[in-house]
DNA sequence: CGGTATCCACTGGGATACTG
DNA sequence: CAGTATCCCAGTGGATACCG
């Protein structure tokens, strides 16, 4: 954990010492295409397997049609998925990941764990934060 | 990575089973947090060791002083940093991780390598596809 | 079934100015 | 130094209706 803190101040350091610009920051540029509502979680739904179109949208039930396909559009230009058409009558469209995809699932694993694992401690402290924040305004503050 | 993606296919899985609220599920709710523009930013900014307000400021050039500090409050009020003022005059505030925001970071640091390694392959991949939608154009797709 | 098209509301976030 | 306050705009994404 305190490596993990290291290694990371070590890269941030290195890409400062680059002169690198921001807007070209791995990071930044990974988050400009993942860190969205949907696309973590449609990842996440195929790393069973591939699935159709309307069983994403059935797995995920609170996204429009309209996400749901623009996300999908997304993920396949950077080559995260993959889509297959068989053009039979009604189409049948299949949604798979590409090697590339896959590779993202081990460290999306550790993240998926953390956020399992810590969920309860964040909410915690966010009811801590409201309870003093509340005692604040009673007192007048 | 295989093995990833079975395991986090059993998660999914078990979420639905649990007839999980797609609301409360604990990758959407980290996502609503530190999936923004700045957050994991600045958790990273941190890992190397505590940073004051302008520090920050400088360390990401293209943050408003009004994100910087919206952002570093939630952060804290989720219990991921610590801000600590020393009553100076001018005031000196220090902002710094908290176990919470350590624990965090593994994980965080394969998403960051993963980031490194396979930006190329990304680019590559959305060069191809607008190769590919020029062409159908210029056939007068 | 697997999408588009259109319209619209909300909000993330920038610019600027001010404060203790 | 470390913020807050106010204003405002662009883009995200939901709702609905339609299409091949």
């Amino acid at each position: 954990m305190d490596q993990a803190c290291t290694l990371i101040g070590a890269k941030v350091a290195e890409w400062r010492e680059m002169g690198l610009d921001p807007a070209r920051c791995p990071v930044r540029d990974l988050l400009d295409r993942i860190g969205d509502r949907w696309s973590i979680l449609l990842l996440t739904m195929l790393a069973a397997g591939p699935m159709r179109f309307n069983a994403l949208a059935r797995a995920v039930p609170d996204i429009s049609k309209r996400m749901l396909s623009q996300t999908l559009r997304t993920l396949e230009t950077d080559g995260l998925i993959d889509r297959t058409v068989e053009p039979t009558v009604p189409p049948r469209v299949t949604y798979s990941l590409t090697p590339l995809g896959k590779s993202l699932m081990p460290p999306l694993l550790g993240l998926i764990t953390w956020a399992e694992q810590n969920h309860a401690s964040v909410q915690a402290a966010r009811q801590r934060m409201a309870a003093m924040v509340a005692a604040a305004d009673a007192v007048g503050w």
